[in-house]
DNA sequence: CTGTTAGCGCCTTCAT
DNA sequence: ATGAAGGCGCTAACAG
C-alpha cells in the first residue's frame, strides 16, 4: 500500500482507496460495524485510513441525507450582556457533549432580526432552537416553528402558548428581594425595570407589586420606570427618580445593566448608596462585588438554565416527537447579599 | 387556483403547486430570473408562493451543490469573558450582513476542545473560520485547515506563520501604559500576565520591558507573575506580590479578569488603590468605571476588531482564492483614564 | 460479511 | 422563456 497521500476527499475516495464498498465504510465510520459483523481487520483498516487522511465526514450531505443536522439553533438578544453570555457559554459546552454544534445568533434586541433569525435557523434546519425571545412579537412564528423542530424558551418566556422554558423564579426572586427592603425599613421602594413585553420582566414586577400589598404598602406607579433591560434605561430612570419630589429610599434593578446605568446616575448626582437610597439588582457578575459599593443581587443558575435547556431539547429531538408535555421549569435564585441596603429600623 | 395549503416542504412541491419546473422556481427565487428573461408575471407567482407557504430553501442541500455553505466557523476560548462576548456579538452582526450564519463554538481555554472544534468545523463545511487561538498548540492544524478555507485569527495570534489576524496593538499599548507609570514616578511596576503562550500577552510583556529600559529601569523579573488570563491569576499574583519583601507601587493587570481578581485581593488585604498601588488594566468594560476605584484602562476597539475580521474573511472567500496576502492589522488603543494611578512626582 | 443503488433537496448544464 | 436530468456526499434499503 502507497502511504502516498492521494486526495482523499469523501467517502468514495476512502473507500476506493481501501478497495472497499463505501458502504463497508460507512458502516464502520458510524459504529455499525458489530450490526453487520465487519470483521475486525476490516474495521481497524478503515478507521486508520481515515485518521491517517484526516477524513471527515461532510455534515452537509449526511445532514441532508438523515434529516438531522445535529445542529441546535441559539438566539439571544444580546451576547454582550454577561448575563446571556453566560448561558450562552453553559450552552454551546453542554450541546458539544450531546454531539450538537450551536448556530448562533444575536437578535440585537430587534424583533426583525429575530425574525429573520429563526427563518435562517429553519432553513438550516437545525434540529432544535433555543431562544431567549425579545418580547411576545414573533410568539406565532415561534409557535409555528415549533410543530416542526422542538423548541425551547430561555430565560424570557411567552405565557398562554404552549411553548415551553426554563427561567428563573422571577416572581419569587424578586417578592424576597423586595420583602427584604420593607424588613430594613423601606417604604419608598422604587423599581426599575426592562422590556415592559418580556415576561420575565413581568413577573418580577408582579413579584415587588405582591411584596408591597402583603405588607400593606400602597403600590404606586411613579416608583415603577424603566422600559428595557440596557443601562441607559437605568441612568434614566434613576435621574428621573431623583430629579423629582419621588426620592425612594430603596431601588430594585431589574438587570446587571439597569444597575450600572443607575450607578452613573448616582455617581453624577453625588447621591450615596446605601446612605441616601439602597440598591438590590437582578443578575450577580464578576464584578459586582467589587463595584463601588459592592451590590446585594439576586443571582440566576446560569448554568443550570442552559443545562436544562440543552437536556430537555435533546431528549425531544431523540424522542422525535413534539411532545406537549409541559416544560416550564422555574429555577430558583439567591440573593448575596453585601452593603448596598441600608438599615432604616437601627 | 386553491388556496388550501398542501405541505410544500422543498422546491419540487412549490414547483408542482405552481406548475412550473423546479429550474424556473429556482431562478427565480435566486435572482437569476433576469439572466433568462423570465417574464415578470411567472416571476411574481414564483415570490408570492415562496412567501405564502413560507418556502426556504434547504440550505443544507444548497450547501451540498454549491460547495458553499454560506457559514462562517468562530472558535474563541471564552465567551464569558465579556472581551469576548464582545468580538462574538460583532462578529454575528457583520456577518450577518453578508449573509453568513455563524457556527460558534467555545474552546474553554483548552486546546483539545480547541481541536475537536476546528475540525467539526471543517466537517461542517464551513466556508471561512474565525479564531481566537487558545495557544499556539494547533498551530499545524490551523495551518492545514487555512490551505482549504481562509481563516482568520483574533485577538490572540501566532506569528511565523502565514496566518492573517487582526489583534490590538499589544506592544504599544503596553509601552504607552507603563510610560504613564514611570511618568508619575513609579519604578517598581509589576506585570501580571495572562497566558504565556499566547502571542498577545507576549507583545505586551514586551512593551512592557521595552518601556521599563527605555527609562533605564530594570527589569525584575519577580514583578512579572502570572499565568493565565483568569481572575484567580489575578488574585493570586496580587497575594503573592503583596505577601513578601516585593511590594510594587504599580500594577500593569493584562486582561479585565485578572484586574478583577487583583480587586478581590486588595480588598481582602485592606490595601488602598491608588493609595498603596496604582493600577492600569486591559480591556475597557461597562462597568470599569463603575468600581471600588474607577480604573485607568486601555481599551480594545472589539467593534472594529470583529468588523476587520468578517469583511476580510468575506473578501478571501468571494475571491476563491487563499490569497497570500500579508494581512496582520494591529488596531490602535486608547487608553481611558481615571483614578487608578497616583501620581509619585507631586 | 460485503456490495449496489436509490435518493435526500438543490443548482446548473444542456437541450428546446 | 422554460425544462429534463445529472450529481454534490452521504446513508440505508435491498441483494447477495
Amino acid at each position: 500500500m502507497r502511504s502516498k497521500k492521494k486526495e482523499i476527499q469523501n467517502i468514495r475516495d476512502l473507500a476506493e482507496h481501501l478497495e472497499l464498498s463505501v458502504t463497508t465504510v460507512s458502516r464502520v465510520l458510524n459504529g455499525k460495524a458489530k450490526n453487520y459483523r465487519i470483521s475486525k481487520k476490516t474495521c481497524e483498516k478503515v478507521k486508520q485510513a481515515a485518521a491517517h487522511f484526516n477524513y471527515q465526514p461532510n455534515k452537509l450531505a449526511r445532514g441532508l441525507k438523515m434529516d438531522r443536522s445535529e445542529t441546535l439553533g441559539l438566539v439571544i438578544p444580546d451576547v454582550s450582556n454577561p448575563f446571556f453570555s453566560s448561558i450562552a457559554k453553559n450552552i454551546e459546552v453542554q450541546a458539544r457533549t450531546y454531539g450538537y454544534s450551536i448556530i448562533f445568533s444575536d437578535s440585537d434586541e430587534d424583533p426583525l432580526k429575530e425574525k429573520d433569525a429563526i427563518g435562517l435557523m429553519h432553513s438550516r434546519k437545525v434540529d432544535g432552537l433555543i431562544i431567549a425571545p425579545v418580547g411576545k412579537e414573533n410568539t406565532r412564528l415561534i409557535e409555528e416553528i415549533s410543530k416542526a423542530i422542538p423548541v425551547i424558551l430561555v430565560d424570557r418566556y411567552i405565557p398562554g402558548t404552549h411553548l415551553k422554558y426554563i427561567t428563573s423564579n422571577n416572581f419569587i426572586a424578586s417578592y424576597d428581594a423586595t420583602c427584604f427592603f420593607i424588613r430594613k425599613g423601606h417604604k419608598k421602594i422604587a423599581c426599575i425595570q426592562g422590556l415592559t413585553s418580556s415576561q420575565s420582566n413581568f413577573d418580577r414586577v408582579e413579584g415587588y407589586k405582591k411584596a408591597l400589598a402583603d405588607h400593606k404598602l400602597n403600590f404606586n406607579n411613579k416608583w415603577l420606570t424603566g422600559s428595557s433591560f440596557g443601562e441607559q434605561t437605568g441612568y434614566d430612570s434613576a435621574i428621573d427618580l431623583f430629579s423629582e419630589d419621588k426620592k425612594p429610599t430603596a431601588i430594585l434593578a431589574l438587570s446587571n445593566q439597569i444597575s450600572l446605568g443607575v450607578l452613573r446616575a448616582v455617581k453624577e448626582l453625588g447621591i450615596n448608596i446605601p446612605g441616601d437610597v439602597s440598591l438590590i439588582s437582578f443578575d450577580e457578575q464578576p464584578y459586582t462585588a467589587f463595584l463601588s459599593v459592592p451590590v446585594t443581587t439576586i443571582e440566576q443558575d446560569k448554568s443550570r438554565i442552559g443545562q436544562e435547556a440543552v437536556r430537555h431539547i435533546h431528549s425531544s429531538i431523540i424522542r422525535k416527537n413534539i411532545d406537549y408535555e409541559k416544560v416550564n421549569i422555574q429555577i430558583g435564585t439567591r440573593m448575596i447579599y453585601r452593603d448596598s441596603v441600608k438599615d432604616l429600623c437601627k
